[in-house]
RNA sequence: GCUGGCGUGGCUCAACGGAAGAGCAGCUGAUUUGUAAUCAGCAGGUUGUCGGUUCGAGUCCGACCGCCAGCUCCA
């Protein structure tokens, strides 16, 4: 029974097999310790930290060594779990008291000599009760309840290294040498199982590559994230703020982030249009009634404030629009001639977050969703999700969004009490939202449990210009809430019949929609988005009176300029403009006063030289061609 | 909400339990500037809030508010 190494080995192979190699064996569909003995003939196949299983192996063997190193400074910690996720991997650790800065540097220094020791790691399987009494014979009271929630008949391995032991499925890195470059990164508290009701453990995360280029390359990467946190871009340029005195989570727009707000609004407005949507208004208050009507009352309480009392009777903030579409929809018998009928609007809802959850404009408690509600008869439905499909997709791609995940949300088969609405209408909206996938050819995942409380839904995952995944366009199918409020409309038959209700958002909200903006183009908005789109910087004081008249040319032509007339060096000036990130910047000097004309440097390009005022508007309205909203309608 | 860390001018950060400071930004003046920081001066603070310990609190203790890293949740 030779092991996957070995048979490297009679390939004469064994040299692909290391850190920067071969790290990991896949057999019969599983994953495998490259030590793992397989019989005679088998032909595995080989993975490299560049597949996720076998950076997941290279990871995990990382936390191991985490562990080891925990367990010789702190023999009283005892163990959690110690995946490996996204990026690096983390292990939590029952201590009595937080690990400090310091405790990590000590970690990550014996991580690194066990690295250094090159233990080989061996698996071996045990059977249960041997398990058992080894974990709580060393007080690993976590280990022993995992075991004992293992299900009958599975196979319960332990890998050791060195002195250290470990419940583990594995696969693992045939030595703790094979781990190159190796970080401990920061702790935090999180509760065991992710449960608040129990005790919180002591999670260390780290991270480990094979080549200490690409782990300085990850180092990089979350630097550069910070440097683009919307937090801090959108105080640097004055877009927006949070205010303690008004509240946590609620966000106040300023000028210059109201600019791009605006845009996005308008082009959201004139696509909507385009694509046969109406936009609607509706309050923000609505009887407490209303709520228990459409379930949220019952279903979605703890996401909403409390009631407030208006001459007796009780009113609630909208966390949620559909209930007024749907009011809308009732105010008159509809025909099967009058759907589909898609309403749109930018909708600002309440909801409460609880105090740590919140996060700049990512997480709030007052924002606007880009909501719409789509009612159509059931045989209308696959049609308008691929309507939806397609809006969403061009809307993103307009943003400069050209990567992201789909995953088909469906209910948790083993917890269908958490849902409102019977089998059948749950498998006929999945069916649905499925095909509509499949017609636009669209790669998706399966989330099992994924699904809001009233429907199935399709949630898309953006990536940003660092790889980041944010929330993107969200689709859900409906069957419930027209039932709830009985609604109808009149048939061919002359007899009436149930819609169905989609409800979609593809910006998700406003607030973080931009904040995910901010961050993907680091505050650097494309032309055609950014706040200011052009600064007139002039040379001296004379050339102010020039600079006014080509700042109002411009700003009559719809452009976004303005001037930068402080007394100081054009330096200085353009220093500034640069680190407000604004496209352009047009010097004006006795040169250029003399020839009517701008000299243009672009923020990335550099200076682009002089030319005249049309000639750098007939740049800028191709530069955001096709925009709508974003450059005024021109005479 | 929970665990841990943190809260000092608009921003970034100093200050052993013993007189609240610096740089940037702002304002005033000088300078009249040609593609990433000209010089000088001025102003700016009840050290998040409330209470306590102390001869004395930015510093120690408690509560609350807020922020940060997570847990959980989500647009």
């Amino acid at each position: 029974m030779p092991s996957a190494l070995e048979s490297l080995r009679s390939q004469g192979r064994e040299r692909e097999a290391g850190p920067h190699g071969i790290v990991a064996a896949r057999w019969q569909g599983q994953v495998v310790d490259l030590t793992r003995e397989l019989p005679e003939g088998a032909e595995p196949e080989f993975l490299t930290f560049a597949d996720p299983e076998g950076a997941n192996v290279y990871r995990h063997t990382a936390a191991h060594v985490l562990a080891q190193a925990v367990k010789r400074l702190f023999p009283e910690a005892k163990l959690g779990i110690g995946p490996a996720i996204e990026d690096g991997f983390y292990y939590d650790f029952d201590v009595p008291r937080p690990f400090t800065p310091e405790d990590l540097a000590r970690i990550e220094e014996e991580a690194r000599a066990i690295i250094a020791a090159d233990y080989p790691i061996r698996r071996r399987e045990v059977g249960r009760e041997e398990a058992r009494d080894f974990f709580a014979s060393r007080g690993e009271t976590y280990k022993v309840e995992l075991i004992d929630e293992l299900p009958e008949g599975a196979t319960i391995s332990l890998y050791d290294q060195g002195e250290f032991t470990d419940l583990c499925a594995g696969p693992h890195l045939p030595s703790t040498g094979w781990l190159a470059a190796f970080k401990v990164l920061h702790a935090a508290g999180a509760y065991w199982r992710g449960d608040e009701r129990n005790p919180m453990l002591q999670r260390i995360y780290g991270t480990a590559f094979p080549r200490q280029e690409q782990l300085d390359q990850y180092v990089y990467r979350v630097e550069e994230a910070r440097r683009r946190d919307h937090r801090r871009v959108g105080r640097e340029l004055d877009l927006f703020s949070i205010h303690e005195e008004a509240g946590a989570g609620l966000v106040f727009w300023h000028p210059r982030g109201g600019v791009v707000r605006q845009i996005v609004e308008d082009f959201w407005r004139a696509e909507h249009r385009r694509r046969g949507y109406d936009i609607v208004f509706t309050p923000h208050v609505a009887r407490l009634d209303l709520w228990k009507v459409s379930g949220h009352w019952d279903w979605y309480r703890e996401n909403m404030y409390s009631p407030m009392d208006v001459e007796g009777v009780e009113y609630l903030l909208k966390p949620m629009n559909c209930p007024f579409h749907i009011l809308m929809y009732r105010s008159q018998t509809r025909s099967y001639r009058d759907l589909p009928l898609r309403w749109a609007e930018l909708g600002t809802v309440y909801r409460y977050e609880r105090s740590g959850v919140l996060h700049g404009l990512l997480r709030v408690r007052g924002f606007t969703q880009d909501d719409a509600h789509i009612f159509c008869r059931p045989d209308q439905l696959q049609a308008e999700l691929v309507g939806v499909l397609d809006l969403a997709q061009y809307m993103v791609e307009s943003f400069g969004f050209s990567e992201y995940e789909i995953m088909l949300s469906v209910r948790d088969p083993a917890n269908k009490q958490k849902y409102i609405g019977s089998d059948e209408v749950w498998e006929a909206a999945e069916g649905a939202l499925l095909a509509a996938l499949n017609q636009k050819e669209l790669a998706y995942v399966v989330g099992e449990g994924e699904a809001k409380f009233y429907g199935p839904a399709i949630d898309i995952t953006l990536k940003d210009a660092l790889g980041r995944g944010w929330q993107g366009p969200t689709i859900q199918v409906d069957f419930n809430l027209p039932e709830r409020f009985d609604l109808t409309y009149m048939g061919e038959d002359n007899r009436e019949h149930r819609p169905v209700m989609i409800h979609r958002t593809v910006l998700g909200s406003m607030e973080r929609f931009l904040g995910s903006l901010i961050e993907h183009y680091a505050g650097a908005f494309p032309t055609w988005l950014a706040p200011v789109q052009a600064r007139v910087i002039p040379v001296a004081d004379r050339h102010v009176p020039y600079g006014r008249q080509v700042v109002e040319k411009l700003a009559r032509a719809g452009v976004r300029a303005e001037g930068d007339w402080r007394n100081e060096k054009v330096s200085y000036k353009i220093r500034a403009a640069q680190l407000e990130k604004i496209p352009y910047m047009l010097v004006v000097g006795d040169r250029e006063e003399a020839s009517s004309q701008v000299a243009v440097r672009h923020r990335s390009e550099g200076d682009l030289g002089p030319m005249s005022p049309d000639t750098f508007l007939a740049r800028l309205r191709e530069e955001c061609a096709g925009r709508p909203g974003a450059w005024p309608a021109m005479p």
